[in-house]
DNA sequence: TCTAACCTTGACGTTTAAGTAAGTTATCGT
DNA sequence: ACGATAACTTACTTAAACGTCAAGGTTAGA
């Protein structure tokens, strides 16, 4: 009998996933992986020679960023698509520190990231200060809704003694 | 040949709005509307004798209490009926206030009320954390992403003065 | 080498949240 | 009472974001 397969790693030092593995630990269905891939959320990872998809730590580190920007924002994935790649434009520029490069193009590159990181931004803070205002008149409510069961505890208590009483 | 009707009010100082007028002013389509009656999320508003919808200022504000829950949380729809439900607790007890009806009763809406408001609170406190987070982490790298543009500046000018001296 | 466990692509199904269209009825100024 | 405009219901369609098979290829432990 075959037992379970030893979680694939290439080399230790930098563990690849299947994406078996890659679901089970982020919470993610394969198919949504598959999918994420599709619409270029998340871009092709590594095969094995068989086709067998190999996930690194960044493909990873990448998904649960989507999956906060998802939750905290609720926006369409072609949204989320932008931002993430925005976050992208980081890496590669730190990369391509070739100076040959056309050096306008880097700028509009940057320029665009910028963009769409200070549209995020701005986006982020207005949510921000409508969630705590909100917040706030929960707070409110909360307390008066405990005022009231008091209320009611108290009510109850003079029923029960009349009862008695009678 | 017929004007353009009048925005239908009974009375001045109750205004009931038809649902055309509420689309315009609260930028939902009619169909919207009609959904989130159909859902439960607004309960149907009282209508003409022909059956035309009239729209209250209370329809209206719950209609924005839904919008922002939209906006704010990105739930379906099913958790945010759940949430104006909890609301409206507050203005049926604050209304029902014959002390014959069944005071255990009361106490088990107002628990279940409180319940939600307490789910729905610590959510948002939650979500306040992680989005503050995320601005601040946004907020350095659009420093980042700033300085940079600077560096870029910098190698342009001095890629033009080389060209100009050359 | 065999085979259980894992993965592949492809295609079709489902749910949520509406959009759109058709045919009918109401409202209201003239 | 007429006719333009607005609403009504019912039903079909759509887009996003996956879920769910089906049929077959791959990996690696025994």
């Amino acid at each position: 009998m075959a037992r379970k397969r030893q979680p694939s790693e290439i080399t230790p030092d930098q563990p690849y996933l299947q994406i078996g593995e890659v679901a089970e630990r982020t919470g993610v269905t394969q198919r949504t992986l598959r999918f994420y891939e599709e619409k270029g959320l998340l871009k092709p990872p590594t095969r094995m020679e068989g086709g067998f998809r190999l996930y690194s730590e960044m493909d990873i580190q990448r998904l649960e960023q989507i999956k906060r920007l998802k939750r905290l924002l609720g926006f369409p994935l072609a949204e989320i698509k932008e931002m993430v790649d925005a976050e992208e434009v980081k890496l590669q520029l730190r990369a391509d520190y070739r100076p040959e490069a056309a050096l306008s193009q880097k700028k509009a590159q940057l320029l665009k990231a910028i963009e769409v990181t200070e549209r995020q931004y701005d986006l982020i803070r207005q949510k921000v200060s409508d969630l705590a205002e909100m917040q706030s008149k929960l707070e409110e409510r909360l307390a008066t809704f405990r005022g009231w069961m008091v209320e009611l505890e108290k009510q109850a208590a003079a029923s029960r003694k009349l009862k008695t009483t009678v």
